[in-house]
RNA sequence: GCCGGUGUGGCGGAAUGGUAGACGCGAUCGACUCAAAAUCGAUUACUCGCAAGGGUGUGGAGGUUCGAGUCCUCUCUCCGGCACCA
């Protein structure tokens, strides 16, 4: 036999499996129930890096596990093909961003088929292909005509360097997420998706939800709901102002009102000192919003001649503007209640403002006496999908000669991006500078007629992917209903931390608008989600090429295989926590180390050999490893196979079958291994088409137990005994013990606790 | 500040309230070798002791229990989310 030469058996596996499709899933399987498992597809980068194998090599194993028991299992790949990076590499290098892009899908199908993965390529999903943006679309005019879409005139995070909007999870720290350039504010149209409209459901249905609280938790911060009461306060002028607030119990304490600088009534109110208060304003507008949260300083103007009357006890007071209150939430307006409030009270304090303390009444009494309502605000924006970037899902829409938007019928969509734009930024949409989406505009709706010329955020674009695994072909939907309904919801998804309050929650929303117009039966995608932690570099950071500390595993599976590369992320720790590990090249090389040693032990197997004493071990080592896979546990898995291994290295001959079992704990760990080895031993058929090994529990019966003996709670000895002895001669045994007698001597124990096959315990 | 998570050897980590440190890495010693690497064997929480054996030990302080890494109370650290959100 010769040594083991990943190069060589890697390889040929991967070429074997590909060509005999072994991976390929039918949409259903007599006998077999389907269980789909996702992992977030990735960006077409054309570098693969430790990242995706730890997003897609580890899960692949649970896939395999979950094959071996006889599920039908679909693990999908894809690539989330739209966004900045093909249109970047254009602007740089000259040159179509569909083209880059195609090259790096390619790079990166040959790269991920070294991982040797179970994805079903046949159901590759691509979304910058017509024909699946075609599908994002036709979404999109479904959502049109159902009031999920409009137009709308707002505040916008406008990132100067990339030219483009960004959402609110797309800035970091005041910066862009993507080029860390400084994210300017400023008023822009764009088309909005009503995602708030969902908000109460996106927070209760987590509840049904089997998450992590830590993504649960994320997702009702990021939402920000908060139940409290709208009031209204008449002003001196006859207007009136309606302010939010949790605190409605406080109302009889308010001392002042106060409205956000932006609060639309100040330019129609008879403002006595108009030319201080604009000046205010114009400051304000100056500031950035990250300045104006920076500096907690607060800072004012009161409205002369203004005041308010407060409703609940008919006080008249003075009215302010200031930009600590926040135009975007509530009522853009609030209640001074300095005595309740630390905010009100440092503003009371630096203005000079009253402050009293009034008892506290009934929240919802005095809302109802004062006629005002019980609401409930969000810290959630509706989603502003409009980006002024060439490689994204052209929006379907066209304006008529009066400027009018109309949305591009479907019998024309895919409404195809145009090819012939010159890729150079010059601060304007590109799509504005393409001849042919403007001709093909008037050909098909008359002269004068204008295309929309933004592309859809990419969040878009991943919103649905996961329902066009099931059905990528199809040219009549975008998913057939019967196909579906045998695969939804989603089993397991696994993915990033980082994504949980941008696309996890953009799919919770995206399935429930789809599920309101009756296109999907689930409401909620996801049955099982599980975060997945970082792989750091070895010295404990986060990979950076500034660091000088990136991993490349190109490199490990070259020197070391795939199959090494795989089960020592595996072995790492837990998966599924949000916990980052180090890599350690010295750590990955004890992996190889045992799957060398599995090679080897090949040569001990004894066909004569019908039981051996480690066959109880075997056993026991199937069921924990199985049990160990369920959890996501991965790595006490691999522990468990290295202490079997450990304990058959040691007899001079095992038996076949204790051998074929080990490849088949191994097979989803290590495939290419296991098949080999598999095949060595004559079998014929892929050991990936084999069911996972059964135990019997009659082995798993122990002949002796050792119990550890205690005196007091300290551990003195232990006592080697058949399980089902009495429980007096357990006691007899241990109290016989020769260090029991020198610390007993003599005396009378109070109390002896036995607990079976565990522990003696004198108590003295 | 609020919310969520985390804390165990030199390192990654393991432990249904029942012998803390499985498994792996590293380290030390030994075998093999002219030598080194690889491989194999032994040791490896800290500490006192020649040894037998003892003491201490899971961020910290209390508590419950025959028995606590695990449960309870308080507290600290680090990581993540949100944050002038009324």
């Amino acid at each position: 036999m010769e040594g083991y030469n990943h190069r060589e058996i890697e390889e040929k596996w991967q070429e074997k499996w590909a060509l005999d499709g072994i991976y390929k899933v039918p949409d259903t399987e007599a006998g077999k129930n389907n269980f789909y498992q996702l992992v977030e597809f990735s960006y077409p980068s054309g570098n693969l890096h430790t990242g995706h194998w730890y997003a897609f090599a580890v899960p692949d194993i649970f896939a395999r596990y979950k094959r071996m028991q006889g599920l039908n299992v679909l693990y999908p790949m894809g690539f989330d093909a739209f966004g900045l990076p093909a249109e970047n590499a254009a602007i740089k290098n000259g040159g179509d961003p569909a083209e880059w892009t195609e090259r790096q899908m390619e790079a990166m199908r040959t790269q991920l088929r070294s991982m040797g993965a179970s994805f079903d390529w046949s159901r590759e999903v691509v979304t910058c292909a017509p024909e699946y943006y075609k599908w994002t679309q036709w979404m999109f005019n479904q959502f049109l005509k159902n009031d999920l879409v409009y137009r709308d005139i707002t505040m916008v995070n406008w990132c100067p360097k990339d030219q483009t909007i960004l959402a609110n999870e797309q800035v970091v720290d005041g910066k862009c997420e993507r080029c860390g350039t400084e994210v300017v504010q400023s008023e822009q149209q764009q088309w909005m998706l009503r995602i708030t409209k969902y908000a109460d459901r996106l927070v209760d249905d987590l509840d049904k939800l089997d998450w992590p609280e830590e993504i649960k938790s994320a997702q009702r911060n990021w939402i920000g709901r908060s139940e409290g009461s709208e009031i209204t306060f008449k002003l001196s002028t006859d207007d009136t102002v309606s302010v939010f607030t949790t605190r409605a119990d406080t109302l009889f304490g308010v001392t002042y009102i106060v409205f956000a600088p932006e609060h639309p009534l100040l330019e129609i109110l008879p403002i006595e000192n108009r030319d201080e208060v604009n000046a205010y304003v114009v400051a304000t507008k100056k500031k950035q919003e990250l300045e104006r949260q920076q500096s907690k300083e607060k800072t004012g103007v009161q409205l002369k001649g203004i005041t308010a009357i407060n409703p609940a006890n008919g006080e008249e007071v003075p009215v302010w503007i200031a930009d600590y209150v926040l135009s975007g939430y509530g009522t853009g307006a609030v209640m001074g209640v300095p005595q309740h409030d630390e905010r009100d009270r440092e503003f009371a304090e630096k203005m000079g403002l009253a402050i009293v303390d009034r008892p506290l009444v009934d929240k919802k009494e005095i809302t109802e006496k004062v006629g005002g309502k019980l609401v409930k605000t969000y810290r959630l924006r509706d989603w502003g999908i409009s980006r002024q970037r060439y490689w994204g899902c052209p929006i379907p829409i066209v304006y008529d000669p009066e400027g009018k938007a109309h949305a591009v019928p479907d019998e024309h969509l895919p409404w195809l991006l145009p090819t012939d734009v010159d890729h150079t930024p010059d601060g304007t949409a590109p799509l504005a500078r393409s001849k042919e989406l403007l001709e093909r505009t008037e050909k098909i709706f008359g002269a004068g007629w204008r295309p929309e010329v933004e592309t859809m955020d990419t969040f878009v674009d991943s919103s649905w992917y996961f329902y066009r695994y099931l059905d990528n072909k199809n040219e009549a939907t975008f998913a057939s209903p019967e196909k579906m309904d045998t695969w939804m919801p989603v089993d397991l998804y696994m993915g990033g931390a980082e994504h949980t309050t941008m696309h996890l929650l953009y799919s919770r929303f995206w399935t429930k608008a789809l599920h309101d117009l009756g296109l999907v039966k689930d409401s909620e995608a996801y049955k099982v989600r599980r975060n997945r932690g970082l792989i750091l570099g070895p010295d404990g950071n986060k990979m950076s090429k500034s660091k000088g500390n990136v991993i490349n595993p190109d490199e490990y599976v070259e020197r070391l295989g795939a199959d090494t590369v795989r089960m020592y992320l595996a072995f790492m720790g837990p998966y599924g926590v949000t916990v980052n590990y180090p890599w350690d090249p010295n750590g990955v090389v004890g992996v190889r180390r045992f799957l060398e040693r599995v090679w080897k032990l090949k040569a001990k197997i004894d066909v004569e050999k019908k039981v051996c004493k480690t066959d109880p071990l075997v056993h026991k080592t199937i069921k924990g490893v199985g049990e160990d896979i369920d959890e996501f546990k991965f790595n006490t898995a691999i522990a468990k196979m290295m202490i079997l291994l450990n304990a058959l290295e040691k007899e001079e001959k095992i038996v076949l079958g204790s051998y074929k079992a080990l490849l088949k704990l191994l097979s989803p760990f290590a495939p290419h291994i296991a098949e080999e080895l598999w095949h060595e031993l004559d079998e014929t058929e892929s050991i990936h088409l084999a069911s996972w090994p059964t135990y019997n529990t009659d082995f798993l019966i122990e002949e002796t137990v050792t119990l550890a003996v205690q005196v007091n709670g300290k551990v003195r000895g232990e006592i080697t005994i058949a399980p089902d002895i009495a429980k007096e001669d357990i006691e007899a045994a241990a109290l016989a013990l020769p260090r029991v007698i020198a610390i007993v001597a003599g005396g009378q124990p109070k109390k002896i606790i036995v607990v079976p096959k565990k522990v003696v315990n004198i108590v003295f």
